[in-house]
DNA sequence: TATTGTTATACTCTATAACTATA
DNA sequence: TATAGTTATAGAGTATAACAATA
């Protein structure tokens, strides 16, 4: 009997999928290895750079995460432990507690934010500045506008 | 004083960086949710897609995976335990063990694979050829050859 | 009643160190 | 003696469920 398959997709947008894929690892392995220079967690640098944008409730950095509030505790604790985020009550409900980088916590994360760039120079180096706005372009059009 | 600064990067190259942490973002959350749909675990789905590919001794696959091999051995473990993956013996050295996908576990890796094609689908399919073909000669100059 | 944040619990992934069986 | 895999241990992230304070 012929089972009724997902069509495979053509060897072009497999090559691409999987070159997407090779630049996913490699940014992520720099994400890591960043925020193991400042002795931080992937998570722990997500959330540093999340509050280093803005203060939020921790409901809404799990929102952020995609996880669940729970877990934001322990996040949130162990920056708070190290000095590098505190909790503030927000004035207007009580029951919110709004996290907020220190000063130290604010310096980590634009240290860390800088360490992104070495992605920027090292892969992103090997192009001209004519493919990176063709690259841009085209990413732009990939994701939709936004 | 004026205090020796990382040179920032210019607001084009930082944009692709955003661009390209938007895909990530994205591709990862894919693979987690197509993992899910199997109920594995990231790390289990990817040793499961490596040994699908072809089977290795135990030490390789902590190298693929960037971590530890004691931490294979628990992955392997859980794997075997659903029947997926199963230890057989390397006749050319008896310290090793081969792990290798049962008949299960491989149909399971082909399904995963298969939902990668929804990322395939999804934003590259915003693309047309032409634009995929360039997407890909920019991302095969940037990785470098390849 | 509903919501915010927390606690308690259990599971997985992670690194480190010590062990075993081979080589 | 060196290597492959394992075990033991501890820390961190994750989800679920139940709870206190507040809305």
């Amino acid at each position: 009997m012929a089972t009724s398959r997902t069509p495979r997709i053509d060897p072009l947008t497999l090559e691409v999928v999987e070159l997407i894929g090779t630049v996913v690892t490699r940014y992520y392995d720099e994400y890591e290895q960043a925020a193991g220079k400042h002795t931080l967690t992937g998570a722990q640098a997500r959330v540093l750079g999340l509050l280093s944008i803005e203060p939020m409730p921790m409901r809404r950095i799990a929102q952020k995460l995609k996880c669940e509030p729970s877990n934001v505790t322990g996040i949130v604790d162990r920056l708070e432990a190290r000095g590098l985020v505190e909790r503030r009550p927000d004035p207007a409900d009580r029951r919110v507690k709004l996290a907020a980088p220190t000063e130290l916590g604010a310096r980590t994360a634009r240290e860390l934010r800088d360490g992104l760039d070495d992605f920027a120079r090292e892969p992103l180096g090997e192009l001209s500045r004519d493919e990176r706005v063709a690259l841009r372009d085209l990413l732009r059009r990939m994701l939709g506008a936004g």
